[in-house]
RNA sequence: GGGGUAGUAGGGUAGCCUGGUCCAUCCUAGAGCGUUUGGGACGCUUUGACGGCGGUUCGAAUCCGCCCUACCCCA
């Protein structure tokens, strides 16, 4: 009864599982009085600035970071027709300054194609200035009608990462939107999250693009949460918005983009994925504290244990590590819950019998425990958190691995949904994935790019049975 | 988008139909003091709520309206 009132609910009810841990581990605070809107907690923040951090440096490699405004004129982002269909119903707009009637009303970007293309307009002149990539980290606004949810779908996007590139060919654009994809992968190893890449079928891409790449993982309860999209975006924008570019030969060509966005929902996957019964569970690179030291202090061997533990702290901040004292005056035990909570990976204890020794108790999240000696700490921490990155990003991948079945007859396709994603043979129409979508209430995510997942082989079509190829449903969030 | 159920202190509940009381209650949490400290310590003192806004009324947790939030079901 005591336990019941302090712990999470079982994973096994994710729904519930998730709320409650975005408050209990300091996430995020969902009480702020606008639908879809949603307060990061401190803790929460670092976690969100560490996970920022690793895509920035992968980006930072090839990108620059730039930032535009949030507003858009109306004007702009009235011009490009397929744009405007796609993101019309969920717009804020700014109409007044002060009691004055806006003349041409601003939107609230819901993402920054017609933001940043009017300025690619007027950057390029010369194949010369291309390619150009960029990138912005920003919130954006979407007037989400279907259930909001924290990090998951949201009104506000606290953290959009979205990048912008120009090239010179349809071909070279091509090369980024593979390149961008490949960053994602690895964006997502480091985040020990599994992905499945997907290419979105032709209505379901973003509007205004020639197609769209999607990343998706499996949450807890089966359904699929896409993590991030790659567009190819032609020429589309590029000639509603004149982005033009003399090439070598002195001719006027209109560019070719691509655009590839993330957003915090990379830490609501972070957060499903590896949490447990007892709390967050974070890869070392992005938990706010890497090492908790843990001081049992036992009668008059205070000074002594103090004195043991911040010599310990000092070896493990000089290695560049996020560590922490837990000095608090309270049991040690609910110092170990207190931190298992909000993910720590790392824990070291030292008490009495440590300090005897010259050893040190390290502890890992998932419960692995190794006797250090004091002498070989540097060394062992890092090994340590290495190991326990490797573990937690191996039990994922089984978990994904274990929730995507191969199914080829229509029968077992709903069973098989309620526990993750089913590859299927499909022949590409719209008509047969309407079908399927209606048989079981999923969607046809796309199809397959992951050469393992998709197989040898052309197969048939599990609706009309002529050729087609493997292609992902799964229910979506 | 449509429907259902619910919201009472940090968490869990009673009360609501049939408006009124002096102390709601259990587990915690916060503040204070003391004893403690190798997996959620204990004792004592104390603080704390009726999801929000408006209406009806002498009086609202309770009745009415709108909104917000959560969970479930259907499109």
């Amino acid at each position: 009864m005591q336990e019941e009132s302090v712990s999470l609910p079982p994973k096994e009810e994710f729904s519930e599982w998730y709320n409650d841990i975005l408050w209990r581990a300091e996430v995020m605070d969902v009480r702020y009085p606008v639908k879809g809107l949603y307060v990061w907690y401190p803790h929460g923040f670092a976690i969100r600035r560490a996970v920022y951090q690793i895509l920035r440096s992968l980006l930072d490699r090839d990108h620059q970071e730039t930032l535009f405004p949030l507003l858009i004129p109306a004007t702009e982002f009235m011009k490009e027709a397929e744009h405007i269909k796609g993101f019309e119903n969920e717009v804020f707009w700014v109409t007044k300054g002060g009691q004055n009637e806006l003349e041409v009303p601003l939107a609230l970007r819901p993402t920054s194609e017609t933001a940043i293309y009017p300025m690619y307009a007027l950057w390029i002149r010369s194949h010369a200035d291309l390619p150009i990539r960029l990138y912005q980290v920003v919130n954006t606004f979407r007037y989400e009608t279907k259930h909001t949810r924290p990090l998951i779908r949201l009104r506000e996007i606290t953290s959009f990462k979205e990048a912008h590139t120009v090239h010179r060919t349809w071909e070279e654009a091509e090369k980024q939107v593979n390149a961008a994809i490949d960053l994602y992968r690895e964006f997502y190893r480091k985040l020990c999250v599994p992905v499945i890449v997907s290419k979105r079928p032709e209505w379901d891409k973003f509007p205004g693009a020639d197609y769209t790449i999607a990343i998706d993982t499996v949450m807890p309860d089966g359904k699929t949460l896409q993590i991030g999209t790659v567009h190819h975006l032609g020429d589309h924008f590029s000639m509603t918005f004149g982005i033009m570019f003399e090439d070598e030969k002195g001719e006027q060509k209109y560019a070719q983009q691509t655009c590839y966005g993330i957003s915090e929902r990379c830490i609501a996957a972070l957060i499903a994925i590896h949490g447990d019964d007892r709390g967050l569970v974070l890869p070392h690179e992005v938990a706010p504290v890497q090492v908790l030291i843990v001081p049992v202090i036992i009668g008059k061997r205070r000074e002594e244990i103090m004195t043991y533990a911040n010599g310990i702290r000092a070896d493990v901040e000089a290695m560049g590590l996020r560590v922490r004292i837990d000095d608090r005056e309270i049991r040690p035990g609910a110092k170990y819950y207190h931190w298992e909570m909000r993910g720590v990976p790392l824990r070291l204890e030292v008490g009495p019998r440590d300090l005897d020794g010259r050893k040190v108790m390290a502890v890992a999240r998932d419960g692995k425990r190794s006797l250090l000696n004091r002498e070989e700490i540097r060394e062992r921490v890092v090994e340590l958190l290495r190991e326990f990155n490797e573990r937690i990003s191996e039990s994922a991948e089984g978990r994904l691995r274990s929730c995507i079945k191969r199914i080829s007859d229509l029968g077992e396709i709903g069973s098989a949904l309620e526990k993750g994603v089913v590859i299927v043979g499909w022949c590409g129409n719209y008509s047969c994935a309407q079908e399927l979508e209606k048989k079981t209430g999923a969607s046809v995510l796309g199809s397959c790019l992951d050469a393992e997942m998709s197989g040898e082989g052309n197969c048939t079509c599990i609706v009309c049975g002529t050729a087609g190829a493997h292609a992902l449903v799964g229910r979506a969030y």
